[in-house]
DNA sequence: GATGAATGAGGCTTCATTCAT
DNA sequence: CATGAATGAAGCCTCATTCAT
């Protein structure tokens, strides 16, 4: 377990695509092994279980996540900049492994009740606190306004980033890092003129 | 078909319930039969299938939802006033009737792409028609900032506000009319002091 | 049981019309109740069970096809003119009646080892104990010829005659009349020329 | 699939002799995993369908059937001799096969209109028009009454020939070979004496 | 590593039938 | 006579998983 075979690799590079697609549980083993060319009783030999496999993937996608967001706040650079990076990066993440992000928007909701998902639980909270700083030390730097709640504007962020990626398409009329721009614009500044 | 028996729309209730709570591909027949006290068998006797009872949840949802809509714009207001509306209406459909929001959120890209669905591509459309209206129209108005793309700022807000379902829950810090207020805030004038 | 009423004789007919067409095990209660515009379940102050309609349909044509192959033999003629008229009497049930015949070719092999339609076994026997007297006592007569078994003989008359109805359509190149005088003419004089 | 394993050859044994003697409709799946040793859901490991087992034993009976008969018409002989080794082969497949020749003349007629099953029109196309054309040649060549309509005279052969697999049993008053002799002496020089 | 065969549990659905109203 | 609701058995099929070879 864990071991970067190259199969193994191949294997889950299928399986997230599929996942991604149809869903954890419309996804058969029998599916990822046909992609693979294997029969599905081989992939029992890289891998536990189907769920071996998505816990593999979320793991990854976690674990890169959190790190980079850790990097960001640790930089140097005021907290308004930590939290535009802190987005930016988001975006940057759904252009360029939109199947990992689905599957995480898609299947963590009820994932982070079962046993063997715990991490899910952990990072999220950590990406929470981790957010929630950045907001609230604006606030007392007074550049971020303070009538907004924190943990509301976190949620706000988040929900409103991260679902771009059920509907961007490289290729569209807009680029990811337009779509961030115009996001970041209309959080900054509001809807509303003057 | 359609008519509502008094046993229909109880199992309609119960399934929109456990569909909630466990997706729709995590939910059987005998879950929904069972805690309607019959046998799975005789679901048959008031829906043709399984799927059958997943589209009259969502259709109810989509005609109600989409109705209330069309009122709204058709009301005497503002542009700007219609939007808040619009928006207020979605967190009182997430206080109200959180059940199908979550299955129209946690169900619905897939099921756009199947046939019997296409009521749901057809509704979501219309909404995003009747939204991106309001932002257009209040642009030209001047009320609404002219550098922001409609189409853009339509999606933000949906993803921002129908996401909240997941989160929410009441009872606990917020109530459903003080995250709208806050959210409201946020969109109006952005998340920088001054 | 055995009451004529319109209701019944109105779900026999239907009944009749779609077994031909389905046959019996694929035919369903409902598809009989639909046609008949009433509930499934209706149909049961009507007959028994579904076993009990298909053996009315059954019971009703052997009866009248035994009686009309006793009255021919009993009538006065040659025996080679009661043959010609057995069969002739079979060609204009297959017009008349099709779907009783369908429905005795298709389900009877089966159906004459299960119990409560053991008058099928009789009524095969005593209609074969008619023809073959028939052919023995033409023989006797240097009618036909001697050296045919008349059993063998019968059963090649008797399936060749009435598998002509699931071919047979009205209305097409052949009458039933012409199948009928084609049929004799082959069946007296043989295929060979001279 | 396709390719001839010894445990699916096995389970299409079994399954043509539980179909033949019940029907299809009336064989369960189950039916035929139980005789085969395994688990119903099991044999969905070798086939893909309860269908694809019945179109598999359809398909060889039907193309091996055909080849024979295709091989008889470009042999050395005369039209005649043809005719009659047509009528013989028939006679030794419902001997040797039987069981294919029953569910072949129980459920062809419905099949033919489902798709999946086209080759059994084709099939039965071909061998009309091969049996037909030696017939008609034959009547060319003198050798057959002319009067006689070729496609009745081959129903009537074909409808008396295969019908015999219903009550024919081996070991009886009569061998697949007498039957035949019977039947060819029969249709060779009709039933009228002198 | 992979195959091929199988398991066992469970999924959705059908259908003849019953029965209170 | 008919409805509407339900039963209970069974049907076909799917799927994650196991294991001898």
């Amino acid at each position: 377990m864990g071991d970067g075979s190259a199969r193994r690799e191949q294997i889950i590079a299928i399986a997230t695509r599929l996942i991604a697609s149809r869903g954890y549980s419309s996804t058969t083993v029998r599916d990822i092994a046909d992609e693979a060319g294997i029969l599905s009783g081989s992939l029992y030999h890289h891998f536990a279980s189907k769920e071996a496999v998505l816990q593999e993937i979320l793991r990854t996608f976690m674990d890169d996540t959190l790190s980079h967001f850790e990097r960001i706040v640790a930089s140097g650079g005021s907290h308004r900049e930590h939290l535009d990076q802190l987005i930016e990066h988001a975006f940057l993440t759904i252009e360029q492994r939109p199947d990992e992000v689905r599957i995480y928007q898609n299947e963590t909701g009820f994932l982070m009740t079962q046993p063997g998902f715990e991490f899910l639980v952990d990072g999220a909270a950590r990406i929470e606190e981790l957010w929630i700083e950045q907001i609230t030390a604006g606030q007392c730097d007074g550049v971020f306004r303070d009538s907004v709640d924190p943990r509301l504007a976190f949620r706000f962020i988040r929900d409103a980033v991260w679902s771009t990626v059920f509907w961007y398409r490289p290729g569209g009329r807009h680029t990811a890092s337009s779509v961030s721009a115009n996001y970041l614009e209309l959080l900054h500044s509001g809807l509303l003129a003057s």
